[in-house]
RNA sequence: GCCCUCGUAGCUCAGUUGGAUAGAGCGACCGCCUCCUAAGCGGUAGGUCACAGGUUCAAUUCCUGUCGAGGGCGCCA
C-alpha cells in the first residue's frame, strides 16, 4: 500500500535526521484541499516536541531528506503550514489503485483478516412477538445485519441472531387479548388492542387458555416478523426462543454458579445479587422473586452464559434500543460475574427514532409498520434510508417526504450510477468495443480529474470498511457509496467512454476504470445489503 | 437527583478517532440534453459547529461546567 511505502520513507528519514525517539507510528493522510497534496504527515508537529526540535524546522529537514531520495510515484514534497509535510503523487499511485481493484475484485479488494476468524454473534431486532414490527423496533435490523456484512469482509465470523421473547406476562396478556376477541369481549387493561389480534383470533380454535393461545398467537406474529425480515434481506442465523432457555434449568444452573460465587444473598424470600462489584451502579439486583419466579435479568444472564460458555461465541454484540439502555450495567455485572471478560460483550445502543409527524406510539394509534414502508418505497430505499445516520443519532423521519421524494433517494442516486455502468457495458457489446486484458491497457491516459477523483474514492474503500468494522459504524459504508457515486456520475458526464473524439486506447483504458467502479459499487452495495441494478 | 446518547446550513444528516478555507441531500435561485439513461452535471445563496472555560503547535472533535433534546434509573419484560 502507498500509505506504508510514505511511512516507512519518512521513518528512515527521521532517523537519518538522529530524531529520539522516533515516533511509534507515522500519521498519514489525505489532505481535505488538493493544493495540500495527496498525502500529508503531520509528523514534524507531532514528533518535535519529544525530540526537543522546532517542528518547522524538522519539516523542512525532512522535506529536504525525503526529496533527495522520494519514494515511488512522489513527485514533489512540500512543507505548508505549521509543519505539515505534503506529498504530491503522480497520477501513476492512483493507476495502481485500479490494477489492485481488479485484481481483488468484489470478493478480495477492500478484504482484511484482521478479525482473524472471531466468532461475533450479533443479536438484534428482537423485538417481542406481540405485533408486527414497526419503523420503530424494526429502525436497527438493517444496522444489524450491515455490521454483520462488514464484520465479516474484516476477517470476523457472524452469526445473527434474533432473541424471541417467548414467554412470560406480555405472551400472556397477548393470548388474553386473542381470547377477548375470539369470544367477542373486550380487550382487557394492558392487553393488545391491534387489529392483527382480531385477526388471528378468528383462525384461533385452541383451548381457553391464556398461555396456549399466547403461544400460539406469538407463533404466527413471529411468521410475520420473519417474513418482513426476510424482505429488507436480513437473514438470521437463530431465532432464539427465551422459553427454551427458562424452560431449562439454565436459570437455576446459572443462579446457583453465581451463589457458588458467593454473590447471591436471600432476603424478603427472594434471592438477590451483589451487582455492584461488577460495576453496576445499583447496590444489587432480584434474580428470583419472592413468588419464585425468576427474573428478567436472571433469564438474560442465563442466555449470555449460553451464548459464552455454552455456544462458545468469543464476542457478543447486543443491538438494543436506548430504553434498554438501564439493562446494561446489571447484564453485563452478571456476565463479569461469570467469569467472562468484560470486553467481550458489547451493548450498541440505537437511539429511539421519531417520526416529523410526532412521536410514534400504540397508545396514539400512529404505529407505522415495517411492512407498509417496505411496501411504500422498496426494500433498497427502507434499508439505506436507516444506513445513512449513525445510530448514536436520534434520527426523525419525515414519511410523508420519504414517500414524495422517494425518487430522488439517496438509493436512486446511487443505483443510477450503478445502472450507467451496466448501460456503458451495453452499448460497449452492441458496438462490439471489446475490453483488451488490462495488461495491454495503457491506464497511463487516465488523467482527468473526474477519472482521478473515481479512484480516489476507491482508493478509500479499504480503510473506511476498516474503520467500520472497528467503530461497529456501517453507515460510514453508506457514506463512502454516495460519495462514489457522485464522483461516477461526475466522471460520466464529463468523459465519454465511447463517442467523438475519443481514442480506442482511451476508450481502453475508461472501460478498466468503469469496471473498478462497477466492483467498488458491488463491495459497498453489498455490505449495505442494497442490490446493484443493471437498469432502472 | 444520578446515569447514557446527543446539540453542525431553513429541514434531514455526514465530517476519515486532534489538522490547514466545516460538507452532502432536500428546499430556494440561475444555467446545461444532435454522442454511453437529465433518476444526471455545473453555479449562487445559506454557519458564532448550543454556550463558557480548559488541555496544545493546532479543538466541531478531547476534558469540565451551563443550557437544551431524547432515553434510562422496579421483586415489569
Amino acid at each position: 500500500m502507498i500509505r506504508d511505502a510514505l511511512a516507512d520513507a519518512v521513518l528512515d528519514a527521521l532517523a537519518a535526521l538522529h530524531v529520539d525517539p522516533l515516533p511509534a507510528q507515522v500519521n498519514l493522510e489525505r489532505p481535505a484541499r488538493r493544493e495540500h497534496g495527496d498525502w500529508s504527515s503531520n509528523v514534524a508537529l507531532a514528533a518535535a516536541k519529544a525530540a526537543g526540535r522546532n517542528p518547522r524546522e524538522l519539516a523542512a529537514q525532512l522535506v529536504e531528506q525525503l526529496s533527495a531520495n522520494p519514494p515511488a510515484h512522489v513527485v514533489a514534497v512540500e512543507i505548508a503550514g505549521p509543519g505539515f509535510v505534503n506529498f504530491r503523487l503522480a497520477p501513476t499511485w492512483l493507476h495502481d489503485v485500479l490494477t489492485d481493484v481488479v485484481d481483488g475484485g468484489t470478493e478480495g479488494y477492500a478484504t482484511t483478516d484482521a478479525g482473524g476468524g472471531e466468532r461475533v454473534q450479533i443479536e438484534f431486532v428482537s423485538a417481542n412477538p406481540t405485533g408486527p414490527i414497526h419503523v420503530g423496533n424494526g429502525w436497527f435490523a438493517s444496522y444489524g445485519d450491515a455490521l454483520g456484512r462488514v464484520l465479516t469482509r474484516t476477517g470476523h465470523v457472524v452469526s445473527r441472531e434474533y432473541y424471541v421473547n417467548d414467554t412470560g406476562g406480555q405472551i400472556r396478556a397477548l393470548g388474553a387479548s386473542l381470547l377477548a376477541h375470539h369470544k367477542g369481549e373486550p380487550v382487557p387493561e394492558g392487553g393488545y388492542p391491534g387489529e392483527y389480534v382480531a385477526d388471528l383470533a378468528k383462525e384461533y380454535d385452541g383451548a381457553d387458555d391464556v398461555t396456549e393461545a399466547g403461544q400460539w398467537a406469538a407463533e404466527r406474529i413471529l411468521g410475520g416478523i420473519r417474513a418482513t425480515m426476510e424482505s429488507i434481506h436480513v437473514h438470521y442465523d437463530e431465532w432464539y426462543s427465551q422459553a427454551s432457555i427458562e424452560e431449562s434449568s439454565a436459570v437455576a444452573e446459572t443462579v446457583e454458579e453465581l451463589r457458588a460465587k458467593g454473590l447471591v444473598t436471600e432476603e424478603d424470600g427472594a434471592l438477590w445479587f451483589e451487582s455492584k462489584e461488577f460495576g453496576d451502579p445499583r447496590e444489587r439486583r432480584v434474580l428470583r422473586k419472592s413468588n419464585g419466579d425468576y427474573t428478567y435479568l436472571a433469564g438474560d444472564i442465563a442466555y449470555h452464559r449460553n451464548k459464552f460458555l455454552i455456544r462458545g461465541f468469543d464476542r457478543v454484540i447486543n443491538v438494543w434500543g436506548a430504553d434498554h439502555h438501564g439493562q446494561v450495567a446489571s447484564l453485563v455485572a452478571g456476565v463479569r460475574a461469570l467469569g467472562i471478560d468484560a470486553d467481550r460483550i458489547e451493548v450498541r445502543l440505537g437511539q429511539m427514532i421519531s417520526l416529523a409527524s410526532g412521536r410514534m406510539g400504540k397508545r396514539l394509534g400512529n404505529v407505522v409498520n415495517l411492512d407498509d414502508v417496505v411496501a411504500d418505497i422498496g426494500p433498497d430505499a427502507t434499508r439505506l434510508l436507516s444506513l445513512l445516520t449513525s445510530i448514536d443519532q436520534a434520527v426523525t423521519i419525515d414519511l410523508d417526504k420519504v414517500r414524495s421524494h422517494s425518487k430522488e433517494s439517496p438509493v436512486f442516486y446511487v443505483q443510477y450510477a450503478h445502472t450507467r455502468i451496466a448501460s456503458i457495458n451495453r452499448v460497449a457489446a452492441e458496438r462490439g468495443v471489446v475490453r483488451s486484458p488490462i495488461t495491454d491497457v495503457d491506464l497511463g491516459l487516465l488523467l482527468h480529474e473526474r477519472e482521478l477523483d473515481v479512484l480516489r474514492s476507491l482508493s478509500e474503500l479499504p480503510d473506511v470498511i476498516r474503520i467500520a468494522a472497528a467503530d461497529r459504524a456501517p453507515h460510514k459504508v453508506a457514506t463512502w457509496v454516495r460519495e462514489l457515486a457522485d464522483r461516477f456520475h461526475g466522471f460520466y458526464h464529463d468523459c465519454y467512454v465511447m463517442g467523438d473524439g475519443v481514442s480506442p486506447e482511451l476508450t481502453q483504458a475508461r472501460l478498466w476504470l468503469v469496471e473498478s467502479a462497477r466492483i467498488g459499487f458491488a463491495i459497498g452495495l453489498d455490505l449495505l445489503g442494497v442490490s446493484a441494478p443493471e437498469s432502472m
